[in-house]
RNA sequence: GCGGGUGUAGCUCAGUUGGUUAGAGCACUAGAUUGUGGAUCUAGGGGUCGUGGGUUCAAAUCCCAUCACUCGCCCCA
């Protein structure tokens, strides 16, 4: 392990993994066009005020778990920790607030300096969307549909609980927050230091603690429900209404939060048993305020984020890859009669391998090896005769097939 | 950033109270098989025992530090 190794906290990912990885990403894409979003692809660095403008200076993404350095021009940049800020950017750079509504899907790394654990990177993927423009329950109905259905295509919604909760309007947020801050102050002493330190940036996530201690006086701190308004309560009903009319499962969860400020209305996380102390594995929620707050005209939104390294571990139908045809030449004089035999076979779309060195024994190893579905023989017994030899890797079995007919052999046969 | 566990071949691991040239299985390479793979047999390559320092006549083994991985805290996808 001395020596070259990748930075702490990022991995290369290798071929079976990354068809993994693909397949997740495909399987996303493949959803979420159905349902009418485009694929976008914002900068995998922005201006760090980008995030320190959308994330808050209370964050802890921002606080601390930025990839952040000046750059020659000595402009201050950040690689993105997430994707909707920088999407939340282009909408306003690109002046793309007149076409709304906006139906985005995205993918790619991202970026945060945190200790690496199982399901936790410091590069690691997601893909995510984002509905811009709709300020109706029936997006964030929409949303969660989309997520629920990509992962039941990746066989993972049947292991997973999907969590609700509203945070209301600003009204009521800042409301509760108030009632928030009055109960907790009372216990103030015997709150865990990081709650403590909770009570003064962001009293809501007093509430997601785990901290045993907490979480008695959590038991009994008042109720968000209490404090929602008519328009939130209103709002909030309208999305399981949807959601029950989808037959979609969820679990209410008025300890659900999130620390950002222009978090609004619905947050959700889908939560799955299998992967220790990271269970979250899509999740997601409104943003309405999040656009004017970075400078824009006040834009709804609502989107979700999902780690794809997670959806890796737990996608339970990824296909195998595509077996691929080995063609073998048994003399060595028949090298460039292999080559242009692959190369047409490959333009008439199969997967060809050609051993590139060794005697027949060799090369029918190596093809073994490779997976591969079956192998043409090209020798010059069979050539006299313009066939080949084909045989099926699996069972055993080989015929001649005349080299005219060889494509739509294959094609039949395998 | 804080705590616990673990680092021996590409992988999974063994290595007895410190004691000669550090082992196995799998994998890899070659041969048995100059027109037939998966099985078997034979041979071979591959290790500064994570790294650095210390104790000792002697360290994979004991001590310290460090790095990495891992599990929690935290944070989240």
């Amino acid at each position: 392990m001395a020596g070259l190794q990748p930075v702490r906290g990022t991995r290369d990912i290798l071929p079976d993994e990354r068809w993994r990885h693909r397949f997740i990403e495909e399987t996303a894409l493949g959803v979420a066009a159905r349902y009418g979003y485009s694929e976008i692809a914002t900068p995998i660095f922005e201006f760090s005020d980008v995030f320190k403008r959308t994330l808050g200076d209370t964050s802890d993404i921002v606080t601390k778990e930025m990839y952040t350095f000046t750059d020659k021009g000595g402009d201050e940049v950040t690689l993105r920790p997430e994707g909707t800020a920088g999407v939340a950017r282009m909408l306003i750079s690109g002046g793309l607030a007149q076409d709304l509504p906006l139906k985005y899907f995205y993918r790619g790394p991202m970026f945060r300096y945190e200790r690496p654990q199982k399901g936790r990177f410091r590069q690691f993927h997601q893909t995510g969307v984002e509905l811009l423009g709709v300020a109706e329950p029936l997006g964030d109905i929409e949303v969660i549909a989309l997520g629920a259905e990509i992962l039941e295509g990746l066989g993972i919604l049947s292991k997973s609980t999907l969590e609700l909760n509203t945070l209301g309007n600003a009204e009521s947020r800042s409301a509760y927050r108030e009632e928030l801050i009055k109960y907790f102050n009372d216990f103030r002493a015997e709150l865990s230091e990081d709650s403590q330190d909770r009570l003064e940036r962001n009293p809501l996530r007093i509430l997601d603690s785990k901290n045993k201690r907490d979480r008695e006086i959590v038991a009994n701190a008042p109720e968000f429900a209490d404090s929602l308004d008519t328009e939130s309560t209103e709002f909030f009903a309208a999305v399981t209404e949807g959601l029950d009319a989808l037959s979609i499962s969820y679990q209410l969860n008025s300890r659900l939060v999130r620390g950002l400020d222009y978090y609004c209305h619905t947050a959700f996380e889908f939560t799955t048993e299998g992967l220790g102390a990271q269970g979250t594995v899509l999740a997601g929620g409104r943003y309405d305020g999040l656009v004017e707050q970075m400078g824009g005209t006040a834009t709804a939104g609502v989107g979700w984020a999902a780690g794809i390294e997670r959806l890796a571990m737990l996608a339970q139908n990824v296909p195998g890859v595509e077996r691929s045809i080995a063609i073998i030449p048994v003399v060595p004089e028949l090298q460039n009669k292999a080559i242009s035999l692959a190369h047409d076979l490959r333009s008439r779309g199969f997967t060809i391998e050609l051993g590139y060195r060794g005697n027949m024994s060799r090369r029918l190893k190596r093809a073994n090896k490779l997976n591969a579905k079956a192998s043409i023989i090209l020798g010059p017994d069979e050539l006299e005769r313009g066939a080949a030899t084909v045989r099926n890797l699996d069972t055993g079995n080989q015929e001649e097939v005349s080299l005219e007919t060889l494509a739509d052999h294959l094609k039949q046969h395998n």
